[in-house]
DNA sequence: ATTATCTATAGATCTATAGATAATGC
DNA sequence: ATTATCTATAGATCTATAGATAATGC
């Protein structure tokens, strides 16, 4: 019946959980809703994931990894290290626009396991960000530059990750005279991360606290 | 049986819900746990609330009620409209340390349901908006100071929720050599936000958009 | 033989209703 | 009389297992 290679199962089941448990949460979506959106019977979704907590774990997993893949790849470029934390932020937001249901998914795991999402983080993000904390002491203690406040970098990410995962539900309310899209506000908030990230890394006297002034105002 | 005044059944079921609402999300809770936590029957709660969802939408008006308040009477006071501005973003810190899971069920809700939390808000949050939007325009119009980017305040607001939702899952990753607790970590992003904030909002020059230069750095 | 799928169903929930009973306020 | 609570339970899920059957690869 099915043809030569057809996307595999395991595959399909993936893309269709992580969409449903994006939109309606772990306890909100059942076995039999992500069964039905691949178009097989619930047990033959068993067959793949032991149970419904093993498929939810190997979404995350995947993502993790995913994630720890990308930046790695930037950290060990050749450039300058300012270069490489701006390249971060550029990437993360990449991320953020890319594959909003797996950081909806991540920020549902935030609220309901945070004991299993440190033990995540642990893994896979920690060492990222102990290489990132490195490069900003490093520099301080060479005297290249004061140090780069790490708050300026949990301040850029947050700040990232709110409004790529809730604005689309927020921003509409807040537009003006001349209504801009959601690509339209999703672009001005992608430059105005980037830039206010150039400018506090790159700044002679910036201490990763604050900007410096506003030669060319947006 | 029941003493005099006892706290009235109603609020304990709130008080209750909020909690684990905030903890498991809706689906994840049941009316049977938060019966038992408050250590009544079931149908008694249903007598009080007529459903789980209308339960779950007490709580939601009576936080965005709640929070309505909290940032109009800021802006009725009677001091220079940027002072205003530094004291809202000042009291939503307060708000979030304050009443955490009132936040978390927010986050939640725009996870959940996004259409609902838009109905809301367009009730609850973008009147206060649009006060202070007013509050920028005006200022920019009578060429007091360059326009203040809305996108700066959505930078803070955003980071601001990130950090005091997620934050204490997350940051104690991040710790240092002297380790610091969560009390005082949440200080220091305090006091960052807030500095920035008033550096953006009263540096001349500033555009709301970076800071400017640190005079005083932390 | 193994891999992938299905039907049927056990057993454990969960929400909400029906209707009885106790406590409270005139 | 009204308000607040309870027990019992209907009816609808939901996860996971058992075990049959079909397709695939040697």
């Amino acid at each position: 019946m099915k043809s030569a290679p057809a996307p595999r199962t395991r595959s399909r089941i993936l893309k269709a959980a992580e969409g449903l448990f994006a939109r309606k949460g772990f306890a909100g979506t059942s076995l039999r809703e992500v069964a039905q959106a691949v178009g097989i019977a619930t047990p033959s979704l068993l067959y793949y994931f032991r149970s419904k907590e093993a498929l939810y774990e190997a979404l995350l997993e995947r993502g993790a990894k995913d994630l720890e893949r990308a930046f790695m790849s930037i950290l060990d470029m050749d450039v300058d290290d300012r270069h490489k934390v701006a390249l971060l932020v550029s990437r993360y937001v990449d991320r953020l626009q890319t594959y909003p249901d797996f950081f909806k998914l991540l920020t549902r795991e935030q609220l309901d396991n945070p004991a299993r999402v440190r033990k995540t983080m642990a893994r896979y993000v920690v060492p990222l960000f102990d290489r990132v904390l490195g490069f900003f002491r490093q520099r301080s203690q060479e005297g290249t530059a004061p140090p780069v406040d790490i708050r300026f970098l949990l301040h850029t990410l947050g700040s990232a990750s709110y409004f790529f995962i809730f604005g689309p539900s927020l921003t509409p309310l807040l537009n003006g005279d001349p209504p801009r899209t959601q690509q339209e506000m999703a672009e001005a908030f992608r430059s105005f991360l980037l830039e206010t990230t150039y400018k506090t890394l790159f700044s002679p006297q910036s201490t990763g606290h604050s900007g410096d002034p506003p030669a060319a105002a947006v």
